[in-house]
DNA sequence: CCACAATACTTGAATTTGTCAACTATAGTT
DNA sequence: AACTATAGTTGACAAATTCAAGTATTGTGG
């Protein structure tokens, strides 16, 4: 842990010192700090673009080959039904994604990046990955890969 | 990627094949996701106690003989410092903590826990680390701590 | 000491997000 | 055909987030 005296120049708003108290401690505060930072970068980063994480998350997954029903997005991304329509919504007046029928199930629809939101998803997933790098750079290269890895296993684990 | 040969046994709901797609290599969403799993946990472990998460969290820090003004709350909590009011207006309200004036400046309220905030973060604490060590038990113990220290590396180091 | 800018907290309003129930259309089952 | 379950959609409502403005106090430069 402490290998980085990274800080004390500044003047310190004081607030790093609650540090030292029980939470600091706690996994499930440290995640949470750990992703609303993140989160903040990486909103930055898709600001440009008109873009929040979600409906890149979206977009990133309609512009592979998955073709997946917004259920199973409602799924994956762990948001309701109802979330999925507007941020599909989004996307298609933006010209960004498709609904398809899906052939096998004609009650559902398969969300499908466009070309223009294929070349959009490339360009924001850079800049996205500008700005991971820039933070995750602090992390020594192994741990930024243990990280991934520990995280794969918590996040893929459900109950 | 291409493993669209859906003709597999394995029915299943259905959106875990999302994880081959780019995003799940994303440790911004694996962050979030990781994040969206502890948070359902121990919010349903302090659902008991009236709490969400930043109830706790404020309580907890009110528990200590940290004595935090509330600027430092809503600057460690990463959260608007008209969150903490209402925050603490709940907390007050509920008799587990009280805002003391700070002697050293006249504009700050310092927040503390009486008695009673005492005896109930202690019992809130318990039930979370006993639903937080649940899920974490998933992991190898090396990994826990690592991911512990990892995380404290990211979440302090606020560039 | 005075004028002025900055800070700590509070209030309220605007916006976004989260949750849920009801509805339509289709699927699957018996 | 009757029944139940599922995919998507809509709309209502609660909760959370963000912002702008106001009060009291602090600190600073003149």
């Amino acid at each position: 842990m402490a290998d980085t005296t990274a800080e004390s120049t500044t003047i310190e708003h004081g607030s790093d010192r609650l540090w030292g108290t029980t939470v600091g401690d706690d996994l499930a505060f440290l995640l949470a700090r750990a992703n609303a930072l993140s989160l903040s970068r990486v909103n930055v980063a898709l600001a440009d673009f008109g873009f929040k994480i979600r409906h890149y998350s979206v977009l990133a997954i309609a512009a592979t080959d998955a073709r997946p029903s917004q259920r199973e997005l409602s799924e994956f991304l762990q948001l309701d039904p109802s979330q999925i329509v507007s941020l599909v919504d989004f996307l298609e007046k933006r010209g960004l994604v498709t609904r398809e029928p899906d052939p096998r199930d004609r009650r559902a629809n398969v969300v499908v990046a466009t070309e223009e939101g294929r070349k959009t998803v490339q360009q924001a997933r850079a800049a996205v990955h500008v700005s991971e790098d820039h933070w995750f750079s602090i992390l020594p290269p192994e741990d930024a890969q243990r990280l991934s890895s520990i995280l794969r296993t918590l996040a893929g684990a459900d109950v």
